[in-house]
DNA sequence: ATGGTAGACCTTCTA
């Protein structure tokens, strides 16, 4: 089974080219962030007539997250709890019904910039939700995968240059410290699970030709139950999408689990 | 040198 997740920073916008991707990819299941519509507005039928079922949570112009299966989704959660006042839309859970059913999360963690300022404290807010209710679904041992855009540099390793991201909330020691506190929970990375090779990045800013110097970064993230890790096949990172026509600044990871 | 671009949408916010 293959399961993708990507940042697409506006589903209508970039809709032509999503299309075009899972046309040739193909992914099984697929985990979309930044979708960046109300529910009604996110273009199901066209999904459907790929084979795809449909679950969205979305909101007006910001954020939002959807997941895709070719299998019908059951058992879905909207939103992470713990925050009744929180009405951004950044976590979407379901049951992928089959033969091995997976839990899948389309997960779009808070960017929390600048440091220091309000934004930042709700990103650090979130990613303590995130832990306790990755934590309850991890006592379930089932075969659970949170994918998306996490919104952090876990380690030096996942920059072109480190140095630049310093001031940056993506890598700060608090957000990064969150993050390993996601791993020691018992969740793997898939793409390092996998043997990826440093130098791949997911994501390259729109600005200052940060694609054509390959100024990338990596947080775009499958994380794996021990049931998931055990089954985890291949990563791969589909580069190539960041240089086609109107991208988003985010590129499609999929991780194979041999179900 | 604190730049640069993209999307939603209405003037500025978010990233």
């Amino acid at each position: 089974m293959r399961i993708a997740t990507w940042n697409v920073n506006s589903i209508n916008a970039r809709l032509d080219g999503v299309l075009a991707w899972f046309e040739e990819a193909a992914p099984d299941v697929a985990c979309l962030q930044e979708i960046k519509c109300l529910d009604e507005k996110f273009p199901a039928e066209a999904f459907a007539r790929l084979g795809y079922n449909v679950v969205v949570h979305g909101q007006k112009s910001y954020n939002g997250v959807a997941l895709l299966s070719k299998t019908p989704l059951e058992d879905v959660r909207r939103g992470l709890p713990g925050e009744a006042s929180d009405d951004h839309s950044r976590y979407l859970e379901a049951m992928v019904s089959g033969p091995s059913p997976v839990r899948v999360a389309s997960i779009y963690l808070p960017n929390g910039n600048p440091p220091g300022g309000e934004k930042f404290a709700y990103k650090l807010r979130w990613m303590a939700r995130l832990n306790a209710h990755a934590r309850s679904l991890i006592a379930l041992e089932e075969i659970v995968v949170l994918a998306g855009d996490y919104n952090v540099i876990a380690e030096p390793r996942d920059a072109d240059n480190p140095s630049s991201w310093l001031g940056d909330a993506l890598f700060q020691p608090e957000s990064r410290e969150a993050f390993r506190a996601l791993k020691w929970l018992g969740l793997t990375d898939a793409f390092l699970a996998a043997d990826g090779a440093p130098g791949a990045y997911t994501f390259w800013d729109y600005q200052a030709g940060a694609w054509q110097r390959d100024h990338g970064i990596r947080i775009d993230h499958l994380l794996l139950s021990p049931q998931a890790a055990d089954r985890l096949a291949a990563v791969t990172i589909h580069r190539d999408v960041r240089g086609r026509d109107r991208p988003s600044d985010h590129v499609p990871v999929v991780a194979e689990l041999a179900l």
